[in-house]
DNA sequence: GGAATAGTGTCTTTAAGACAGTATCGA
DNA sequence: TCGATACTGTCTTAAAGACACTATTCC
């Protein structure tokens, strides 16, 4: 027996008379969230160079937004997933293999894009600066790398009624590089509302400059993902070269989450994670230290 | 100034110009994975009722996979974010306010449906079904709570060669109703691959009895997000009524994770999140147990 | 030698796990 | 009284944090 709809059609008949243009459609854009660690080198030959995180953007040549810059992203293709779609992005601004990609959110704010509605997921790749080879044709004016500064504008506020409880703080984004002269930044009011059980959080863009889109907000809550997965999860490998020192791995932890960190504790928390090498890191005004690869096979136990 | 794009137009002429429909635009729909606990009253007296997780799932009536069962979700309107179209698909299965409602993951493979290229952001919802007034009209033969069992069928099997650890695991998630005489179900084959420094998950639909489109995918991946979340969040408390005894929020905790916890460790795991009441529950055929409360001030601690 | 970082051993404090024992109900 | 569950106290083990100390390099 076949089975037939209201309308008395079977699956084929269906499909052949399905107008699948009848509903409004918005369009669908991939975005990544490119990050890395890289190295300000110290005048004092004796300190180690201080490790900063930043991320990848780009310069917008049109409007909406034009000379803004922008978290580097495309429309999905017809005939590729939306992970494809960011993967071919990651392609045109690195060329390493194995980047690791993650997807985050979809924004879906019905005013993101002045143009018309766009549907926008957004993904997180993780990549070691050292291995970065530049670009042939890159055109330094349009892509960058920028350091990423997160600080406290108005400390949190918590207003209590009798069934709510209202938590705001007001944050701003900096993205800074040091050749170029300009600033980029974002403002955000977050609010956290206690409804029922749970915490809902609304972040709200005061002012942007210089920031396409709503983009501050993207780049705030993908920081708080990585934030988030470099406590339970080994990404943070992915932002140190093969072999490193375990210091540079714990500045890694200690710039993301933002708290020091002491040796010895760090050291016993990764010991597992990582292999020791015969390989050592000279050239500093002081002891010289080992160097570690990471340990693939530590899922496994 | 006013900043001009390449062809020479500011802002305003370039909206004017821009044509929105040049680019093929895929369909964007809201899933609600909505799950809750329910007991399975016992025919001893003195033994408490088990507890089982459900998902609510709503019987297809056209085309295509008609017949078959599906996750509830629709296509998202021009005039609402993505979470707006999660809500008010929610507020057709439910009745309760403040119902926990979180976007999950976004589905963008090319073929998911053979009308045309869907993509479907998920969202997972939990509902306590004690609060849960069935709604007027609701047709039970349409729309039904099923019981979640996920199971191995194939133990894990790891590939190890020179560069590369594969991992192989089939399983089976069954969803059953103890009224309807039907079998619903999802075979998938999971296979986690080491690439580089990370693992990279990939979820093949082996066969699906009775289910529509990839929901068997969605399903599992929904599952292992709140097992995950539970851990780490106060979520579990939308999963049971407003007044609850500890060994009732305990089983939330073991059905959803799968394991045996001691209830001093437990108790002692969750006490700053609980407030004791005077109130008591009875009946059974035991010594009566303490009804606690959420506390809602949990988290400014 | 001195500044700076690398690395380790041990003590203390907390948290997690195990286990035994008491309490209280309904038939 | 018994079967079943509700709870609590304490001992053990493991993890996290604090701190002191030694080691090694380049200028």
């Amino acid at each position: 027996m076949v089975d037939r709809n209201e309308q008395g059609l079977n699956e084929k008949e269906f499909l052949q008379s399905y107008d699948a243009g009848k509903y409004e459609k918005p369009s669908v854009t991939a975005d990544v969230l490119l990050f890395t660690m890289d190295s300000i080198q110290s005048d004092n030959y004796k300190k180690n160079d201080k490790k900063v995180l930043k991320v990848l953007l780009i310069k917008r040549r049109n409007h909406p937004y034009i000379n803004s810059w922008a978290i580097p992203g495309g429309f999905v293709d017809g005939n590729e997933t939306i992970r494809e779609a960011a993967l071919r992005e990651l392609k045109e601004e690195t060329n390493i293999d194995h980047v690791y990609l993650e997807q985050l959110y979809t924004y879906g704010q019905i005013d993101r894009d002045p143009r018309m509605r766009v549907i926008s997921t957004s993904y997180m790749a993780l990549v070691d600066k050292t291995n970065l080879k530049p670009k042939a044709g890159d055109d330094a004016k349009d892509v960058a790398w920028f350091e990423i500064l997160k600080e406290t504008i108005i400390e949190p506020v918590i207003i209590e009624t009798e069934n709510e409880v209202i938590r705001t703080e007001t944050i701003k984004i900096t993205l800074s590089h040091e050749d170029l002269d300009l600033d980029i930044s974002a403002t955000l009011l977050i609010t956290e509302t206690l409804i029922g059980k749970n915490i809902h959080r609304v972040v709200d863009v005061l002012e942007q400059v210089n920031l396409a889109f709503d983009h501050g907000k993207i780049i705030d809550m993908a920081l708080d993902r990585l934030k988030n997965k470099l406590e339970y999860t080994q990404i943070a490998f992915n932002l140190v070269p093969e072999y490193f020192t375990l210091t540079e791995l714990q500045n890694v932890y200690q710039v993301i989450l933002g708290k020091e960190e002491k040796p010895a504790g760090f050291r016993r928390k990764i010991k597992d994670m990582v292999i020791e090498t015969s390989k050592m890191q000279s050239s500093k005004g002081h002891r010289p230290a080992k160097l570690y690869t990471y340990n693939k096979f530590w899922h496994l136990t």
